[in-house]
DNA sequence: ACAATGGTTTGAAACGTCTCAAGCTCTGTT
DNA sequence: AACAGAGCTTGAGACGTTTCAAACCATTGT
């Protein structure tokens, strides 16, 4: 692998004047140039990063921790963090914690290795030791939260409106003729969920119904978990509710297939609508109503934050906190029973 | 950032010393040991992965080009990339060439100057001129290609068996009493895409139908332009197919758009199979019979075939060629429309 | 013709780490 | 009592860049 001092040799010219050259700091004389250029051409040069990072102390690069990317959702969010990226000379390194705690310290620790210049990062669900932010923060390393906010910490966020959004799905049930409406969660521990359980609460409210606790069935990210939860709430059509919302994509599939297993037919025998796209199409027919997040953005506006922060773009102290809207994607399952489908 | 000189000075000792803590390459004794630890711990001190890439020439890391992980499959590769990267002490950056080749040729400089000691690459289909990858060949880089195969240039690479799975998806097509089967290709420059026809003939073959050319639709992974392409050939009932398979998740999805746009319904009107499960739920209600592919363990095993050339694990000079057996899912698009749905 | 000017070019130091060779400190042997 | 050897510890050089200060060179103004 060629370096600078063997371009500086082959060219004629001083090691300097071809870093000059590649960086274009310095003004170089015409001929110089070409003369460095065919060299580095010659030679299939490429500037070795590890180095000038080394010397600059800026590796142009940003970590982000993701739970799962092959989770719906999550790939838009890294896709839309390393355009935004890019676009600023900087690149991604994306990894999976699984949602483990003691996995995402690893991987804190391998980022912070690595010297990237900023954390991208969706909590892990299980319980994420506060001190793990803390540490991050106070190494005063640029970190934005994205999706998931951590309660007591004040940190840069960037996510969805979950109130609202979470009011539009269920609503959106209401105005389909659903009264008795089930919620499933994720892990209540994380703000979102609460949150969103809210917007619930909200939506009900605004329709006069009044809140069947027996209905908040408190969930996780595991979908076998959520079944088993789900399974004896939807077994006895006398006390089963008419529509069911998921806060999240791993809990709906949990509840779908509770769906299957105790041989409901939705939007049939009920109506069904949650937060993400799901990738599944095995597991369940109709079309699914769906509350979708604007994760290509909420990435993006996430990266372009860290990098204000990075580059001193941004400068106040406080913790800057974005909320996007989500949309609602009308589908089959949310449908209203009444006229019989094809 | 605290550097080992620091930790050193906190502890006493020489830096040497405290580098030999780190890494355990030359015994320390016990008193001194603990005394660097405490001091690291104190510090809260990361080692420097840069400065120690630039002394070692390692840098631990991988690259890996996909033309977009948006797209599903590609998350899955991507997984098992990594996972396979990490138990062996490696990191991945993965970036996407959203099929470009000018793009990935840039992707291809950064990777270099990032000095990854391998890259894992699927072939972007805008023609990418055998030079680039001859390049890194010539660098001795250590390269696999995934799921699509160069032509003419001797490469380690992994991927699905093209013919074998592209005939089963057919077969079945066939076996559920489909006898004008209509293929509908991505770009035709690509050796995967050929082969998949060529399991298509195959299956037809082995049938003892005769193969139509007018039922080879060369498309592309633009699902607009499928679209187009497919529209005119699915307008009138008498020349119509009564089934397509397709050779993959975007095309597939131009497919089902133009059964949309022609008000077909799958299975009613036609039978449908396609390599690759799609993420969209939007265009089409019933599930859909899929050739998958197993991403998660080609995006696994070229990560370890790359690992062992990078650590002189594979020292045989031919490139090493693996391809793994994809499985079918039947599901709802390819069911016999005798019996009516439910 | 000379000094000043301004733009190019150069050489060397430094970034943080690993590692080699050399130095140090014991312990055990003769 | 002295020495060999084993086992730790240290110091310095090198990895490939960038960048600062200094040197160089030609031009311009006087």
């Amino acid at each position: 692998m060629p370096s600078i001092k063997k371009v500086a040799e082959i060219a004629g010219v001083s090691v300097g004047t071809v870093s000059h050259v590649i960086t274009g700091s310095v003004p170089v004389s015409e001929s110089l140039r070409l003369k460095v250029q065919a060299a580095i051409d010659d030679l299939n040069y490429h500037p070795n990063h590890v180095a000038r990072s080394l010397k600059t102390s800026k590796t142009l690069t940003l970590g982000i921790i993701v739970p799962d990317m092959t989770i719906s959702f999550f790939p838009q969010l890294i896709r839309g963090a390393e355009t935004a990226a890019r676009q600023r000379g900087y690149t991604l390194i994306a990894v999976n914690s699984d949602d483990d705690g003691e996995r995402q310290k690893d991987l804190l620790s391998l980022l912070r290795s690595q010297r990237v210049e900023g954390i991208l990062l969706v909590i892990a669900a299980a319980p994420t030791p506060l001190s793990q932010l803390t540490r991050i923060l106070d190494a005063s390393i640029p970190m934005v939260c994205l999706d998931r906010i951590p309660d007591r910490v004040p940190v840069d966020s960037v996510s969805v409106e979950d109130v609202d959004a979470a009011e539009m799905g269920v609503a959106h049930l209401i105005a389909m003729g659903a009264r008795r409406i089930a919620i499933a969660t994720g892990p209540i521990a994380l703000k979102n969920e609460r949150r969103r359980l809210q917007g619930y609460r909200q939506a009900l409210l605004a329709a006069g119904i009044a809140v069947d606790e027996d209905l908040i069935w408190y969930g996780n990210f595991h979908p076998e978990d959520v079944s088993e939860i789900c399974r004896p709430r939807l077994s006895d059509p006398a006390t089963r509710p008419d529509a069911v919302f998921c806060t999240n994509g791993p809990t709906a599939l949990g509840v779908l297939r509770a769906f299957r297993d105790c041989g409901l037919k939705t939007p049939r025998d009920i109506a069904f609508a949650t937060f993400d796209e799901l990738n599944v199409d095995d597991v369940f027919s109709p079309s699914i109503t769906t509350v979708v997040q604007p994760a290509y953005e909420i990435g993006s506006r996430a990266a372009q934050i860290l990098l204000d922060r990075i580059e001193g773009v941004a400068t106040q102290t406080e913790s800057i906190t974005v909320r996007l809207p989500a949309i609602l994607k009308i589908r089959e399952s949310s449908r209203r029973p009444g006229p019989a489908a094809t």
